[in-house]
DNA sequence: GTCCAGGGCCTAC
DNA sequence: GTAGGCCATGGA
């Protein structure tokens, strides 16, 4: 029997979508504040946060930094645990500007262990958000690992319900090529798919991937 | 009213 | 090392 890799589930998903071209944010500053706001979030939520801080001026980590924690907190509030989140923003401001002068290129420039160790051990910044500044703001060669990607690959058969992630980013990255378009738009594909059909309860009958998720519980996936 | 959404931290065992 | 609580809104 043929077996079905990632590569052809990306294919798949290409095909019928095209190249989602994300992640939704103009500009670094709203891709790195969109990250640490879309935390256990749905986006719909840091969509309006985002539209709060556009509206107040502050959509930029250099404004942030200004602003009263409270306040900020009160532009976030529809992003859930708006408190803790304004923290972590301003945190993370902060280290921009003290550890990378405000430049983005700086911030992201190194050697790409060396630099994730290095934001991983800022409070605030855990392994998802960390990918996903990497890869979406730096273009570094990073495949972020969500919850999405967790219940796709489980439920298709890939890997186990409880695989860390550091298995599970590791198991994506030896299958498939290591290129940043790739590594952007799988990504894009996959939160796109879960968040509109394979919810926490699924719509399997709408999904494209139906007959391959049947395929992978019978155990023929590479 | 209930469930769930694109995490991460902290504490207890 | 890991399970579970905490954070605490808003839409379906």
């Amino acid at each position: 029997m043929k077996q079905t890799k990632l590569t052809d589930i990306y294919r798949l998903l290409l095909e019928l979508y095209g190249n989602r071209g994300w992640w939704p944010g103009e500009n670094q500053d709203e891709i790195t504040i969109g990250a640490i706001l879309a935390q256990s979030v749905a986006w719909k939520n840091v969509e309006k946060a985002l539209r709060n801080l556009k509206q107040r001026g502050v959509c930029s980590l250099a404004k942030l930094v200004e602003l009263e924690q409270d306040e900020l907190a009160a532009l976030i509030v529809p992003t859930l645990y708006y408190n803790q989140k304004a923290e972590r923003l301003q945190r993370f401001a902060r280290y921009f500007q003290a550890e990378a002068g405000s430049d983005f290129t700086r911030l992201f420039s190194g050697e790409i262990d060396g630099l994730r160790s290095r934001l991983l051990s800022l409070k605030g910044l855990g392994p998802e958000t960390v990918d996903s500044l990497l890869l979406y703001a730096g273009d570094r060669l990073v495949f972020v690992v969500d919850a999405y990607t967790r219940r796709l690959l489980y439920r298709l058969g890939f890997t186990a319900e409880k695989a860390s992630y550091d298995e599970l980013q590791d198991y994506i990255c030896r299958r498939i090529p290591r290129d940043l378009a790739l590594y952007k738009d799988f990504h894009a594909q996959i939160v796109c798919l879960c968040k509109d059909i394979c919810k926490a309860k699924p719509r399997c009958e709408d999904c494209p991937l139906r007959e391959v998720c049947q395929a992978g519980r019978s155990g023929s996936f590479d």
